[in-house]
DNA sequence: TTGGCATATCGGGAAAAGTCGATATACCTT
DNA sequence: AAGGTATATCGACTTTTCCCGATATGCCAA
């Protein structure tokens, strides 16, 4: 992954909110059932709501988030689950270390 | 300073390299007589001809740089010199940690 | 004070990102 | 099979970014 997507990815508002956001689902999102936030994160739906966004616009930025290893998703039936991806934000904080 | 346009400064390959140039100077570039790296910095017209890109181009990333805290500059005589900012790259490194 | 460098700023054209509504896809329920 | 719901993708329009050449500014030397 270019470093340059990874910091493209952090460029916009909205995406950093929703990363912080997932750090802490069950502050920022409503109970779910059948879903648990570490297991499976937050589905897109929510994400959604919270953002005040269009649904299409949320969709293409967790994919971007996604594209950047930040975040993972899991589908379940008709849902899609996203969560923070932990590896990739150390690598973050690896790369800011070692080549900036 | 908001974090979106810390991570704006990062965007861009030109300016990524930029960094990692400023973070070994006597690796990246010339000689400076009457200039210490660790003092003052790289003149601005190094930095321009390492990178391959304009005069008003390379003038105008730095300037994105230091309005970011990311790098700082020194005027003496006819020379603007800039160097890392070592401040600003870990409040960056805090940011990620405690944000994302 | 005139000319010559080094850097900054300005104006612009091309490419990319932001964002939407409409539509497609996938899955679930009945 | 049909309809409903969740998400993804597409097409379009607007705003921002990339990068340039031209010009302005600031400083130095003759």
């Amino acid at each position: 992954m270019d470093h340059v997507e990874i910091f493209k990815a952090l460029s916009n508002k909205t995406r950093l909110q929703i990363l912080g956001w997932l750090k802490e689902p069950d502050l920022n999102f409503p109970e779910q059932p059948n879903a648990d936030f570490d297991t499976v994160g937050v589905c897109v739906g929510q994400i959604q709501i919270k953002s005040g966004l269009s649904q299409s616009t949320i969709s293409e930025y967790l994919s971007i988030l996604q594209r950047a290893d930040l975040i993972s998703s899991t589908r379940v039936g008709q849902w899609t689950y996203y969560k923070r991806n932990k590896e990739g934000l150390e690598k973050l904080s690896e790369i800011i270390n070692t080549a900036l």
